[in-house]
DNA sequence: CAAGTTACCTGACGGC
DNA sequence: TGCCGTCAGGTAACTT
């Protein structure tokens, strides 16, 4: 489900109903997800304290309490939040829900269970970036996300161009489907080896990515699936999508077939004429 | 040490 | 109808 755009969606609609909200109560159905739920150091932390921020790095969302502590959510493939009635009955593969002091409760849905929650105690969230996200890349709307920075990075690797922006510790938040349609955009193969890119290459790159996950961002995302905003809303990205998933369709730009081949175990389409 | 593979888990879909 | 294989938005721990 998510990229950077279906979780900057998610940051933004559940941000007004959670700042200023006290959190009363905290439920697991006892799931594992990727990690085991850290359900008695949640409780310890955050019931009684105040929400103050919601804030997205990388593919995280970040919840700030008025103690300090910060609570961080993985979506994963499947993963989603949203609001309801703390009265209504939980649905399946609701794993935690958070009780607010408005009866209202903010659920975590994943069917696959390949998200993940932690919870950073006051004193470990000013030096986040040292640890949690040690391994992260800079996010592609930072001035650090350069085709200076790409060049520099690509120098002596031996890896195609789509494997290397989806790589985390190149930039943050790019996943499958972005990376093709960015690709696309730049008009570069995804099989394209780095080092054959030039500066001007990985400028065209660095533009198609933000544009690309701009304009994701404004259209609520993509629901391919299964993807829905805080209020339960589809994306409608999908609908500019110009080579995900349309193998064997023509390109909308030539009229050339859109072919996919798999990059690192992942599917990958592209259009033969108009990239290179 | 870079690069490729596997594992985690559920659900949808196509072929038989 | 159901059984089987394959695939799906991600990430990290493995192996080569």
């Amino acid at each position: 489900m998510p990229e950077l755009p279906e979780v900057e969606v998610i940051c933004r609609g559940i941000q007004p109903h959670l700042v200023d909200r006290t959190v009363t109560a905290i439920f697991h159905n006892g799931k594992q997800l990727r990690l085991p739920v850290p359900v008695d150091l949640l409780r310890r932390e955050m019931i009684g304290c105040r929400i103050t921020a919601v804030t997205r790095r990388a593919k995280y969302l970040q919840i700030s309490l008025d103690s300090g502590a910060m609570l961080i959510i993985h979506l994963g493939m499947t993963g989603n939040l949203g609001f309801f009635s703390s009265e209504s009955e939980p649905a399946k593969h609701d794993h935690v829900r958070w009780t607010l002091d408005n009866d209202t409760e903010l659920r975590y849905n994943d069917s696959r269970r390949f998200g993940a929650i932690h919870i950073l105690k006051s004193q470990e969230t000013q030096d986040r970036e040292e640890t949690v996200f040690k391994t992260t890349g800079p996010e592609p709307f930072h001035a650090a996300f350069s085709p200076e920075y790409l060049h520099q990075l690509a120098k002596g690797k031996n890896l195609t161009v789509k494997v290397f922006i989806m790589t985390t510790q190149v930039v943050a938040g790019v996943g499958n489907i972005y990376a093709s349609e960015s690709l696309f955009r730049a008009g570069i193969l995804p099989a394209r080896k780095v080092q054959t890119i030039s500066k001007k290459g990985w400028g065209k790159l660095v533009a198609a990515i933000r544009e690309i996950l701009q304009q994701a961002i404004d259209c609520g995302g993509s629901t391919i699936s299964d993807f829905l905003n805080a209020r339960q809303e589809k994306g409608y990205f999908q609908a500019n999508f110009k080579v995900y998933g349309r193998q064997g369709e023509p390109c909308p730009t030539c009229q050339e077939k859109i072919e996919n081949s798999r990059l690192g175990g992942r599917s990958s389409y592209f259009c033969p004429r108009c990239q290179s």
